[in-house]
DNA sequence: TCAAAAGTGTTCGTTATACACCCATGT
DNA sequence: ACATGGGTGTATAACGAACACTTTTGA
């Protein structure tokens, strides 16, 4: 089965970056391509948007086929279109990105791709395409999300964390997703402020140092 | 000539948000279509992008050959893809906006739009495909461009203005893109804290009332 | 007693917002 | 004189950033 048309049509396909925290370190979902271009290497997960579904259809349905991640709630962040971006032929992609605690993923390689493994973010490999400027975009994008405003992707920050934390726990939570350090002191005030912390009257034990307070948090 | 592939594409075009402010009110260039489907309605410009061009260019190009505006600094919205956004076939568009000096704009109507015209943003016809929908997101992300931070797209406001300008004059402009009024002494004090306002030692004249201090800016 | 992490307040600068009265001019 | 728009200052709240010492525990 052929499509013809009767000028050229780009490809579209659309592009996920999924983060997550690992070890204390912020990872990135990534596949490796089984197919040329850029067979072996590594990439963000996505895939051609198919004629019926929309653009976070797309996202959505190529992410579960590639790494078997599902359920995650995704945006975007726009679109890239250089002329040689894909050696074949014109290929436009829209980028998606999303924060998910990466223990409740279940990552499954399948047929588009021979392995989905997760990357830190300080350690990556050689990426396909463009995607290491979709991936730095997408970085500066996600420091924000969970700084800048108590918007949904900072609440996905507790999921990093057990039902019963410290404040220190949280604390490396957030200076992981915003990468650089905070203020112990602001951090608390900073928390407080906007999450209705629960104080369970409960300490850490079993520490080598002072036990800390165990809270939860009521989202 | 045709282009043949082994999976259907989509088309992919670029359409482009390009605002002004024309006697006091925000307007939005718009082109009346020559082609079906949606033939003699009024749509935002944009167009097919090619497959040697980068999207922004293909943004810049459209926008040329459709109304004759050229030379503004574009940024891009995101990108629109429902299924049946087109009725001919599946068309992708990525969405650009910029504000620009309608004076300063030549509009030219080509072979591909009959009519390219100013619209008060109050007083829109119907709109081509989802073009409200873009519309209303490229308005919202024009108010916060302009009021949240100094950004380019704030100094383009002073385009708007004669060389030499009242402080009343500077706020309606503000007001206008932003859409809501303003508090007169806050204004002042926000213009003066970020721009280099040149008080002119002048003052109007002709006008019914008291003479206003002319002013001018250093960008 | 020491090492290590827990815990805790204040100050300052910036920004946004609200708000009311007198002034200068033309008619 | 009056109508009209020009012009001005202060107070409050919220936020972000900077900053140092005491406390508690295990080893």
């Amino acid at each position: 089965m052929s499509y013809t048309y009767d000028y050229p049509h780009p490809a579209v396909t659309a592009d996920i970056c999924i983060f997550s925290i690992r070890d204390g370190a912020l990872h990135v979902l990534l596949i490796r391509r089984l197919v040329d271009p850029f067979r072996d290497s590594w990439a963000i997960p996505g895939g051609f948007i198919k004629m019926d579904e929309d653009l976070i259809e797309g996202a959505r349905r190529e992410l579960q086929e590639e790494t078997g991640v599902e359920g995650v709630p995704l945006e975007q962040l726009g679109a890239y279109g250089a002329p040689d971006r894909d050696p074949r032929e014109r290929v436009i992609t829209v980028a998606f990105m999303a924060l998910v605690p990466s223990d409740q993923m279940v990552l499954a390689a399948s047929t588009d791709a021979a392995d989905a493994r997760w990357f830190a973010m300080d350690d990556l490999p050689p990426l396909a395409f463009d995607h290491d400027r979709i991936l730095a975009d997408a970085r500066t994008a996600l420091a924000h999300k969970v700084t800048n405003r108590i918007t949904e992707t900072a609440s996905v920050a507790f999921q990093f964390l057990p039902r019963k934390f410290t404040l220190a726990e949280a604390q490396a939570v957030f200076e992981t997703l915003k990468g650089e350090p905070l203020d112990k002191r602001n951090f608390r005030k900073w928390i407080a402020a906007n999450w209705d912390l629960i104080d369970l009257g409960e300490k850490t034990s079993g520490g080598r140092h002072r036990p800390a307070a165990l809270y939860s948090v009521d989202l």
